[in-house]
DNA sequence: AGCGTATGCCACC
DNA sequence: TGGTGGCCCTACGC
């Protein structure tokens, strides 16, 4: 301790310090409180010159404390402790230790939001049958059911088929949107387009067979194109919903694009009246362009005569955002929707009104997408910011629950787009959904965002896709109706993913090498502390050859890049 | 390397 | 019930 004589003589200073700082000695302690204490003896020179800097600002905060004495005023008190940059409390700390984050303690689980753990500690996140929350089900058949059923049955396969994890997956990427990405769509007929649209309300085709060749429409809408849906009559036209109020149906060979609806034909006149329109859908059938608004309310506009049908009706929440609408594949009057009022909803198109829904299935939170599934129309699968996805197995059985609950970080951020989980359009089994993964891992040194595929009738993680070159999230993801490819969407970039052997005219140009990982033989979470397990000086060549090792070993054939693929 | 910022949901009053 | 401040692992540009 300092000498009273000198304590006394100076103003009294408060200085909270770390509490795992060691002292080292007496002696230094004899130097008085303004001299910051010895870390640890392993730290490193960063730490060191931390030191130097705090000690600088401690020395000048206590010479204007002395000044302060002197002049009468009330002694301060200087901390000196690390605060949690989340909580801000002391005691521990949260953020990125290298690759790996370290969630703050006082908080709940990032992933499962159950208090009690971290990230790291959360069961969701060890366990091989990847985060399922059994749900009571029952199998309610009635006459009409039974009708329905025997309808859509011979649709279904009964056995799941054999599908096979690429060793490896090549990515062609582009970035033409200077904003980030909100939504895809692979052309109907031509297997190497996809659509983009972004945050500015940019439309961008892109021929990626071709790797370079793109177009992009920059003026068709003033802000978020949320939505787009390519016409059944003619798949040269595109029919997109923006925040702008508008849907534009655009011609993509020249671009010209006219709309077929304004919800703000007198401008701004304040957010109250401002307009938006999210989600977007067509029900072929009766050629009809759906959309819904940031109000809660669902559009009809026949696409022939470019009228609206009917009055605005109210679907969601009043002055809830409407963000997805589906019809059903093989029955399209029946018509999923979805939005920040926690709920979807299915509805009969035959007799939509307000609060006439058939089916009302509740979230925790905002529900960013609800789908049938894609073949047989008979599941239900969506994607909610409670880090859920939830599946239906069956819209002629019991909808008071779902199915599974499926713990998955995909959570809101204001910064990016909403996450979706999406059907693959070719999984006859109708079990294999894709999605992006908010929280990063540390492979090897670098946080990466993996897209995931999930087998949604298990819950289980079958495959990870990454690119050590691709640190961004992707929330937008879309598998393609006949390829063995999947698109996705990146803050302002376009990946196309295929199978190694897949990648022909790509491979010349900007390609890139990729790992695929089996889900069942990750270790982590309990191996050690980063996540990862122990051997983490490999490099990327490592980690990619003993994943395929892993995969081989396992002799499991559950993934699919398409039930094309042979191997 | 470090800051500013674009921004949506939700809790809180 | 409406307005508002605060975030939870962003991404990019200066």
């Amino acid at each position: 301790m300092a000498p009273q004589t000198r304590r006394t003589s100076f103003p009294k200073v408060l200085i909270e310090r770390d509490t795992d700082s060691e002292r080292s000695s007496s002696d230094e302690e004899e130097e008085g409180e303004e001299e910051p204490q010895s870390e640890e003896e392993d730290d490193g020179d960063e730490e060191e010159e931390e030191e130097t800097a705090l000690e600088n600002e401690n020395r000048k905060a206590y010479e204007e404390a002395s000044d302060a004495k002197k002049k009468g005023k009330a002694p301060i008190t200087i901390s000196l402790k690390k605060v949690c940059k989340v909580c801000k409390k002391a005691g521990h700390e949260a953020g990125f230790k290298g690759a790996t984050y370290i969630d703050c303690p006082m908080k709940p689980c990032f992933l499962c939001k159950m208090p009690g753990h971290t990230t790291m500690s959360c069961p969701h996140r060890v366990v091989t049958e990847h985060g399922v929350i059994p749900a009571p089900h029952r199998d309610i058949q009635n006459p009409v059911e039974f009708v329905f059923g025997r309808q859509l049955k011979p649709r279904i396969t009964r056995f799941k088929p054999a599908y096979v994890i690429p060793d490896q997956v090549h990515c062609a990427a582009i970035r033409y949107h200077s904003r980030r990405v909100t939504c895809l769509e692979f052309h109907p007929t031509n297997n190497n387009i996809l659509l983009s649209g972004d945050k500015k309300g940019q439309l961008g085709v892109w021929d990626f067979a071709k790797v370079h060749e793109k177009t992009v429409y920059g003026n068709i809408h003033s802000c978020i194109l949320n939505n787009m849906r390519f016409s059944p009559a003619n798949d040269g036209t595109i029919y997109a919903a923006s925040s702008d109020g508008t849907i534009s149906c655009t011609d993509l060979e020249t671009g010209m694009s006219s709309s077929l609806m304004n919800l703000n034909p007198d401008g701004w006149q304040g957010p109250s009246t401002w307009r938006m329109l999210y989600g977007m859908e067509i029900n072929s059938e009766k050629c009809v362009v759906l959309v819904a608004d940031n109000f809660g309310f669902l559009y009809l506009v026949d696409s022939r005569s470019n009228i609206q049908t009917g009055e605005p009706i109210l679907i969601h929440k009043k002055g809830s955002k409407v963000v997805g609408l589906h019809c059903n594949p093989v029955q399209p009057d029946l018509l999923l929707s979805c939005g920040n009022d926690h709920f979807a909803r299915m509805w009969d198109m035959r007799r939509l009104q307000a609060a006439s829904s058939l089916y009302n299935l509740e979230h925790r939170r905002v529900v960013n997408s609800a789908y049938f599934s894609p073949l047989s129309g008979s599941k239900i699968l969506t994607t909610s910011q409670d880090n859920r996805l939830r599946v239906w197995d069956s819209i002629f059985g019991n909808l008071e629950s779902p199915s599974r609950e499926i713990v998955h970080s995909h959570d809101f951020n204001r910064h990016l787009t909403p996450f979706r989980a999406e059907w693959d359009p070719k999984d006859s089994s109708e079990s294999l959904a894709v999605v992006g993964r908010y929280i990063s891992e540390n492979y090897h040194g670098t946080a990466l965002h993996p897209i995931d595929f999930i087998d949604i009738s298990t819950g289980q993680l079958v495959a990870e896709v990454m690119d050590p070159n691709i640190t961004t999230i992707s929330p937008v993801n879309k598998l393609h109706p006949r390829d063995d490819v999947l698109a996705s969407g990146s803050s302002r970039s376009l990946f196309i993913w295929r199978p190694k052997e897949k990648f022909e005219v790509a491979e010349q140009m900007d390609s890139r090498k990729i790992v695929v990982f089996g889900g069942q033989e990750k270790k982590r979470g309990g191996k050690s502390q980063d996540g990862y397990d122990d051997d983490s000086d490999d490099d990327t060549n490592n980690l990619k050859g003993k994943n395929v090792k892993l995969l081989k070993k396992s002799g499991k054939r559950t993934s699919r890049y398409g039930h094309k693929a042979k191997r």
